[in-house]
DNA sequence: ACTTGACTCTAACGTAACGTCATACCCTAA
DNA sequence: TTAGGGTATGACGTTACGTTAGAGTCAAGT
């Protein structure tokens, strides 16, 4: 039978030795054993249910609700977990607003001057997801490097503008075309060489007239 | 001189009294008079000052950087700002990752095999183009093509179906923030490539599953 | 057997930003 | 004057531990 002293058993888990004397404070998880030095000792039994606890609390339970849920397996865990789903979706929510206004907010403050409107330069996007986009594009790459690329764009005249965007819009179709082809078929390849190509050739483009 | 009582100004606000009392006692906003009665007095500029506080409160400031912020004007809060950005984008990805999990544990929780309808098919576009993007396919590949295609989709259990739909998300997006990245970027052609290898394989495992 | 060094124990304060009493004073209108 | 607010100062509660602090325990080397 393994025995697991609270160091081993934090190591194992990757948590500290505190923790587990919190959880066997309010009765989370408690030792199996208690020795004659007052040292607690933890099973297999032990070990599988802190794994639990570390699951639920990744998904940031608050401990009692988790307490709840494993001394009664039978209440609805689904439900639960559709409750939280919820939860942490209107703090995702949340979030994306703070990210616009913090956003917007350091626009404001570098005091850029715009020539072409964002409006106009997302033209090729449904209006909805746009500004989605742009706001990822800003989460993966800074608004400095999005707002230079604005304004590269800005720089290209409208001829080549609208080209670039309708090989996009192009590209995307064909992508969503290649969801409904799939299986069995070695158009899928064709199509995803042509596209890589399109692609290359199109930012080869961008690149030089930069 | 307006004068405002906590009540006033936390009406104000939108705040509870108690908020004043605290800003009051960590010296973070203090009353411009008190009175005999020890009553907190704040006037226009208080109220100015504490418009502030709620700004970056709103982002998610702790108190005591909006101290720092407010009482060193001069210290670069568009960095602060920056810096406060990252922290956010990462929480907003810890939160991705977590619904991602929970998502995952729901379905497998459910263990359902569902049927979709077409609506649910194309749920990954808008409505509007999803017919034309549908009609444009048939008109390629073919009326059997496409509906073989349709059904081998329904065949897979929603969380592959979501998996799949979300890749192709994710490359539409990515090539739309290609269209923002461009010049004098060797990202772009990591990039393509990426894509190039995530359709690929998503769609080898789609094989594998007709 | 003795000494170390590593490990463990309990107790208790600290954290962030207030919420929530509890107790008591202040103010104004009828 | 009295009632019905408004206000003030404590001070404990909350979440999930981190962090000393003082003291006992265990295994290994001498």
């Amino acid at each position: 039978m393994e025995q697991y002293t609270v160091k081993k058993l934090s190591k194992i888990a990757g948590i500290s030795v505190r923790t587990l004397h919190h959880y066997d404070e309010i009765g989370l998880l408690k030792p199996s054993i208690r020795t004659d030095a007052s040292y607690r000792l933890y099973g297999h039994k032990e070990l599988v249910r802190l794994q639990q606890i570390l699951f639920y609390k990744e998904l940031d339970f608050p401990l009692r609700t988790i307490q709840e849920l494993l001394n009664h397996p039978s209440f609805d865990n689904l439900q639960a977990l559709q409750n939280h789903r919820k939860a942490l979706i209107e703090r995702k929510n949340r979030l994306a607003t703070l990210l616009k206004t913090i956003d917007n907010t350091i626009l404001t403050l570098k005091g850029e001057q715009k020539m072409l409107t964002n409006d106009e330069l997302y033209a090729g996007f449904s209006k909805n997801t746009a500004q989605t986009i742009r706001q990822e594009a800003i989460e993966k790459y800074g608004v400095e490097t999005v707002q230079t690329t604005e304004n590269n764009l800005r720089k290209m005249d409208k001829a080549q503008f609208e080209a670039l965007k309708k090989e996009g819009e192009d590209i995307a179709t064909a992508i969503a075309q290649l969801m409904h082809l799939a299986p069995s078929d070695e158009k899928v390849q064709e199509q995803i060489h042509r596209h890589h190509l399109h692609i290359v050739q199109m930012w080869g483009g961008a690149v030089e007239k930069s």
